[in-house]
DNA sequence: CGTCCTTTGAAGTAG
DNA sequence: CTACTTCAAAGGACG
């Protein structure tokens, strides 16, 4: 059932920031781990209990589940039925995202459309450090076709202008920081003196220019939300270790828990889509594709291949059993542990 | 201070 | 089309 020939059995060593094999343990145990192993071993359904129950992530989630009833729908599902018919409506452009948009009227009647990925550390999905301060999408936002022509009709669709951050609250949208913020110049290293006023000009340029970022994806979206419960279900605080585990979590998911996330960044993007329409994930390449690039590329190891797109590549090499719980071994989390029926 | 680590997925580039 | 790269989040570690 479990490949475990397929996984290293050895500690792995990089950059002397091995894991010890007990903090290893100790790790999956405090995490849970453990029972998602178990399950893949007995090939039972592997259990990721959220004691709530209640998916904090999405009010769709939450609606659906036990907060409306047939007279009492939520909003979204107010916006997908028919008003004459009752039937639901399938969905389309003008109610893309059923999380954030809200008529002003409504705002204070229900729960942030963001709620969502608010409530546990106050942050939303998309970071906002423009003018100090972090806001989720605003509550007033209201993502429809009218709203959307407008923006376009607004903005050319090759750029989005820094006031485009700005939403007729005033709040700028979570996806766009200020761009100094984590971005970097792009401009290469070999700068002359000649070139250097250009490249300051440039770059105070770019630094008026508001820094969209991309619309988190469902593994993101389920990080948002679980790392602070990971966080407080361990010691550890390293993110890295942290990712590590919410990774095997993920992969532990349920389908339909799984398609929860992957429906809501979907949603995210087409909103992200209709904010930003001249928006491409080109721009936040920042110059940093291939030769030019200012971020690392660690050196890949020995059988290891790019395989983040290619999962069923990822499965052969890693062994993964059909309940999707494939771990790769690592420095935080080491091979014995993954690899050994416990 | 800036980058790395670590995860998955989306989207980009290169051949 | 396939393979590969970058970047989204996060915060500690490290040079």
């Amino acid at each position: 059932m479990y490949p475990r020939e397929g996984l290293s059995l050895g500690l792995e060593e990089r950059g002397g920031k091995t894991g010890s094999l007990a903090s290893g343990l100790s790790l999956l145990q405090q995490v849970g781990c453990w029972q998602f192993s178990l399950n893949a071993w007995s090939n039972k359904v592997p259990v990721v209990q959220h004691p709530h129950h209640v998916h904090p992530l999405t009010p769709l989630i939450t609606y659906s589940n036990e907060h409306f009833t047939p007279g009492n729908p939520p909003p979204h599902l107010q916006a997908d039925v028919d008003p004459k018919t009752g039937i639901p409506r399938p969905p389309h452009p003008s109610d893309i995202s059923p999380y954030y948009p809200l008529s002003p009227g409504t705002v204070g009647q229900i729960p942030h459309p963001l709620g969502w990925l608010v409530p546990q550390q106050g942050q939303p999905v998309y970071p906002i450090t423009t003018g100090g301060f972090r806001h989720p999408y605003p509550t007033a936002l209201t993502v429809n076709a009218s709203m959307s022509s407008l923006l376009s009709s607004r903005f050319p669709p090759h750029m989005v202008p820094p006031h485009h951050s700005l939403h007729t609250t005033g709040i700028p949208h979570p996806a766009i920081v200020a761009h100094n913020v984590k971005q970097e110049s792009s401009h290469s290293d070999i700068g002359s003196l000649n070139s250097s006023k250009q490249d300051a000009k440039k770059e105070e340029e770019k630094k008026k220019q508001p820094h969209i970022k991309k619309p988190l994806n469902a593994f993101m979206l389920y990080m948002k939300e679980m790392r602070a419960k990971v966080v407080a279900e361990c010691t550890l605080k390293e993110s890295a270790a942290i990712n590590q585990i919410l990774g095997r979590r993920w992969h532990a998911l349920s389908r339909e828990e799984q398609a929860k996330y992957y429906e809501l960044a979907r949603k995210e993007r087409q909103l992200h889509m209709q904010l930003y329409p001249g928006w491409s994930a080109r721009d936040n390449y920042a110059g940093n594709y291939q030769g030019k690039k200012k971020k690392r590329k660690r050196e890949k190891q020995a059988g290891e291949g790019n395989d983040a797109n290619t999962p069923k590549k990822c499965r052969a090499l890693f062994g993964l059993d059909q309940l999707g719980l494939w771990c790769k071994p690592c420095r935080y989390i080491p091979s014995p542990i993954l690899g050994e029926k416990i």
